[in-house]
DNA sequence: ATTCCATATAGACGTTCGTCTATACAGTAC
DNA sequence: GTACTGTATAGACGAACGTCTATATGGAAT
């Protein structure tokens, strides 16, 4: 598994960015009122977002729109599974 | 979801501590074999994966075994799966 | 008691990160 | 055109991070 995604995942605005995404697509304008953070710095978070996959935009005449990309979720999904099952086949000793 | 577990899962010797600890409970000593880093590093590292709950430690005379907590695993996993619920659930636009 | 071993802690150093202000860019509306 | 609007980029700054060397700790072996 790529690091670049925990990076992404691990700042408090991000997570926090990510969650409201989970509603759907949504405008960098509304991202902005929900957070206390400046323009040039969600601007800065949100090309972390993309550039791990996690987050993808789209552009309507000025404004950006941003949706999570659901097969980025389950990469990370099928990660920790398979991490969760390789403990549970585990020998357990008495 | 506590931003300190996606920091642990950052860096690149972590995530690799991580994935030889799902083949089971390892000795300190073991993991800085398989590593180029040096023992107060490593142990810089146990910690942090300690703090935030993913990982285990045992300690048998002067060896410490380390190993996955299961149960952080399943938070995270139920994290990102709820979150992808979320999203296929959503209307789609056609 | 002294030595040896596995691990932890302290402190330093360079790098990366999150944030800001200032400014640029691109499109819309007059 | 000029003004405005939504977003991106540049550069700066302090805080946090990953790593190291040096040293401490605590137990085992001699």
């Amino acid at each position: 598994m790529d690091v670049e995604v925990f990076k992404a995942l691990s700042d408090h605005n991000r997570l926090k960015i990510l969650e409201m995404l989970t509603g759907g697509e949504i405008c960098a304008c509304r991202i902005l009122e929900a957070l206390s953070i400046t323009q040039p710095t969600l601007s800065h978070h949100m090309k972390i977002l993309q550039q791990c996959g996690l987050v993808g935009a789209r552009k309507v005449e000025q404004w950006s729109y941003y949706s999570i990309n659901p097969g980025k979720l389950s990469e990370i999904i099928d990660y920790f599974t398979e991490m969760r099952s390789r403990l549970d086949t585990l020998i357990v000793p008495e």
